[in-house]
DNA sequence: ATATTTAATGACGCTATATTCATTTTATGG
DNA sequence: CCATAAAATGAATATAGCGTCATTAAATAT
């Protein structure tokens, strides 16, 4: 168990990434100053570089804890269900839950996976590139299972379904990102799923 | 016409954002100098100020021109069928071939629509998302089109299908920009349609 | 209550870089 | 061939912001 003193260092150390993560999310790495990163925490700057080493070390250590995260969450409600199908809603309607939830990490997230990050250079981009394909793997194996038990007609690659049902829906809430008040992620999964689920072509 | 002298001009600018382009697609905005733009154009860092009112100005124009050219080289594409199914075909093949001949602007282009953009803050944004939106909705014409025409089964909503389709192509796009050597972008349009083609459930 | 250790502070040094503008170079026309 | 205008140059300036560290405050031990 920790410490009371260690406990206390735990909260600091959360409070000044909560105000990272709002800050970065909203303005982007490089325009965020380790003055107002203080500031917006309560803390002096100089505390701030007790506990991280610099101001790449802070950010590394938000986006990875952050991507962790949403993973975790994500595949505890698909694996809510033991049915392919609500398996794969079970996805589409977490994506959506967090995203409304979580938007700054959610911003963050994506400015690291497809934006212009600035750890495109140190090397953290592999770590969460990783962490995603991993996550896409998951998504795969539902889809060859659905395959596997005739639940699903093999329309495509498992891996290929995956990277389809994740690409449809993370534009789905991109729209909504950009313009909540003209685009809504929708309520009921289906609407999404019964892109793949229903032919486009007769026969 | 344009004189001589005109023509001169453009070419100069052409260079600068080439420069910029390349620069910028690799490093991100704030990485880049000035400086470095001016020795990879081989000008004065003055002689761009001569052009362009500042960097921010720089990088505008650059993002605006080219997400222009997208749109129009791939819409150009479509245009070159009458059947909505060569359309399709035709869209996800020109977006396939248009990343593989400019990967430095594409890139550049994510960063700016999904990315930590400095540019969020400024005007830009919006301008980019609309030139997006504009597109889609060219799209979602296709499948408005294919419906009536009783080429289409209405899955979903012209437009949500749009989206769908825009999201798989651009998902399979980043996972061989990630990583081209593990995953190629299909050379056969069908491989990605035939999961909005074919439908998954049996019925 | 006092000494000692541990933590927090924020003004300051230093570097990086966007932009300017006095000077030099090149082009134009008489 | 010279005079004048237009363009290009890059050294110098101004500023922003990261990270340090001497100082102050708080916690803990004696």
């Amino acid at each position: 168990m920790l410490s009371r003193r260690e406990r206390e260092k735990e909260r600091q150390r959360q409070e000044m990434m909560t105000a990272a993560l709002n800050l970065f999310s909203e303005k982007g790495y490089h325009n965020v100053t380790m003055h107002e990163i203080a500031g917006k925490a309560e803390f002096a700057v100089g505390t701030i570089y007790k506990f991280f080493r610099n101001k790449e070390d802070l950010y590394k250590a938000l986006i990875l804890e952050k991507a962790q995260e949403l993973k975790t969450t994500i595949l505890e409600a698909v694996g809510e269900s033991a049915d392919e199908v609500d398996k794969l809603r079970n996805f589409v309607r977490a994506k959506g839950e967090i995203f409304r939830a979580q938007i700054p990490v959610v911003r963050l997230y994506f400015s690291e996976t497809h934006g212009e990050s600035f750890s495109m250079l140190a090397g953290l981009d592999a770590e969460v590139r990783t962490l995603h394909n991993e996550f896409l793997k998951e998504l795969a194996a539902i889809f060859a299972a659905g395959v596997a038990k005739k639940r699903f007609k093999k329309t495509a690659d498992p891996y290929y379904l995956a990277v389809a049902l994740d690409g449809i829906t993370t534009a789905f809430l991109f729209l909504w990102l950009e313009a909540p008040e003209r685009h809504s992620y929708p309520e009921n999964p289906d609407v999404i799923l019964n892109i793949l689920f229903k032919g486009l072509l007769d026969q």
